[in-house]
DNA sequence: CTGAAAGCGCTTACAG
DNA sequence: CTGAAAGCGCTTACAG
């Protein structure tokens, strides 16, 4: 037997037609009145919505969209589970998009490929798409920008070859590689060993165009200066890839005195490598993560990092999103940048005199 | 202008209706065909799949669902996204449903209360609900009998001080425990020092409860074997946490030899509190983690630690709860429970000669 | 300021 | 084996 009180879960009132015969009203003035419409007479207002607030009623949600609603939904594309500042990222969009209004339908795009994708976000509705992580699969970009011109905005959270072409809205990781790179110069050091970035992903690759940078704009070759590994250890761990690259620099008969790494984990795996080597830091090497992760702060010596800001930057991508979804939806010619902030700990120091 | 073509995103056949004027059928007839009712003729089945193929076209499912079809949607539940293994579990459960033709809503506990949860299930004509992490919420137990009752199955994927009364399908720590502690009397330990588990949670409780049982076994007791720290440090960050512990430990006229971890973090931070307090291990203490992590592989020396079977207990959950979605809703009267695996590694060894 | 009616896109008896 | 009609729960012109 079922309870008849209106505080039961599911409310015992179910529909639009329920209430308004329990209120003695029409269903298009419940309607009204569910919808904030004006017009409606305050008495009316106040004896629905207190109903509303005693039984936890609200309408069928697939009904409202059929009729033509809002369907008050965000597709957010995430790369995969398997990478911590994304589902940090993910965190964070999801309790945004919750303050707006909107709720989240998480698509995990290692699961679908994006023609399913982009079909998915038009049947659910959806009202913009968020993307998180590395997305770079042919014929994405003008699906995205068909996608725009339908009225259904964008914008990529990390960085994408597509940039310029579509939405980015993330941090400027060529610009947290410059000051890196400027803070181990400035220290003395003259070369600088890379530590798991190559350049084949869009945020690899803006890394290394910063690191670059950083060199030219020192009147310096970067062929002299950054020295990368030839044939890098397997990557199935990030702690262990990283202690295997230190001790093949620690091989090398001219090992460089400073190191980036491209995250916090095999800067913490290089710590490691040196120390089996032998090689004290920040003494005789200086290492520099990316992330601010939890290790960066407790490894020891604590590691020199890059903070992405993450929070900041997920916040600008959704406000933007937000804003499309008030006025329309609108193409950046250039990807929306945030400075990273260098965060200097013990895993940096002065360059150790030359041999 | 928008392209006729059949190919393009979204399909150009927007609706059944259109469908059936497109190949010459009535909605009824397309609508069975793209439901697989038996009984239409092979070549009109034949001629609407091919279109359907061929343009990707897919029912409204806001009208499917409307019309009283299943939503083929099943809400999963998340604690937090602020924990690695629960990430694990909702990457793998999302994939499981979605090879069994179910769409994961992702609700994230920590951002809504547990009776907006259940109404928006109801609401959302979810078929059923999967838990992940602790959701020990006051009245959540007695509400996720209410949906059962109402059809609406369920599995909890971690312990809960429910079970019993809500269906738990997870591994059983305490039998991981129990492995852990006989490994440890096997190589001569006589003390055990626990590293935060404190039992507060349903998860740490059982482990706390499995330990007692390998102590009990040997008619020991308990309270002399099992050594807990009495003003635990705080614990923003696992890796300090542990390593904190460790110089406690460290600090006691008597220090246990052997040690169990929460996690392998914890472990990890202890490995370096040890070697900050010049204690080596395994020889002078052994260290056991939980979780069998990346970092139990990788650190030095690499740490004996237990196996949840992430994989295959939430495959179990996610197959129980489809087998209830097939025939209905059932109440286990007790757990079901996966059997861990004691991963033996280097930071354990045996007892030192006593003092 | 309010209500009766139409219709969103589907599925399912019902009739043939 | 197929089609015309009703109806799921809502919102929105339309009429008053």
């Amino acid at each position: 037997v079922k309870k008849p009180s209106l505080e039961s879960l599911p409310s015992a009132i179910k529909t639009t037609a329920e209430l308004a015969r329990y209120v003695g009203l029409s269903r298009s003035t419940v309607s009204r009145i569910l919808n904030r419409r004006p017009g409606v007479k305050q008495k009316n207002v106040d004896r629905v919505m207190q109903v509303v607030e005693r039984t936890g009623f609200a309408p069928n949600p697939y009904s409202r969209i059929l009729r033509g609603q809002r369907s008050a939904s965000i597709a957010v594309c995430l790369a995969t589970f398997r990478h911590s500042t994304f589902v940090r990222k993910l965190d964070r969009v999801v309790q945004l998009l919750a303050k707006a209004g909107y709720t989240a339908l998480i698509e995990i795009s290692e699961n679908i490929d994006h023609v399913a994708l982009i079909r998915r976000i038009h049947r659910m509705r959806a009202e913009g798409v968020i993307f998180i992580g590395q997305h770079e699969q042919a014929g994405l970009v003008d699906h995205v920008r068909e996608l725009a011109a339908a009225g259904i905005p964008h914008v990529f959270t990390d960085d994408s070859f597509g940039a310029g072409k579509v939405n980015v809205v993330t941090v400027d990781r060529a610009r947290g590689m410059e000051l890196a790179a400027n803070h181990l110069f400035a220290l003395g050091h003259r070369q600088i060993g890379i530590m798991g970035i190559f350049g084949v992903e869009p945020v690899e690759y803006a890394r290394l165009e910063g690191l670059r940078r950083a060199v030219k704009a020192r009147h310096l070759d970067p062929v002299e200066i950054l020295i990368n590994i030839n044939n890098p250890p397997s990557r199935e761990s990030s702690m262990t890839f990283g202690r295997e690259i230190a001790l093949r620099f620690a091989a090398m008969t001219y090992m460089p005195t400073a190191f980036v790494a491209l995250n916090d984990e095999i800067a913490f795996g290089a710590l490691e490598g040196f120390r089996m080597a032998g090689i004290a830091v920040p003494a005789a090497a200086s290492v520099v993560g990316f992330d601010n992760a939890e290790i960066s702060r407790v490894a020891l010596p604590s590691i020199t990092t890059i903070d992405q800001r993450v929070d900041e930057s997920v916040a600008a991508a959704v406000e933007f999103l937000l804003e499309q979804l008030r006025k329309k939806p609108v193409i950046l010619a250039r990807p929306r940048l945030l400075t990273p902030e260098l965060v200097i700990r013990d895993s940096t120091g002065p360059a150790p005199a030359r041999r």
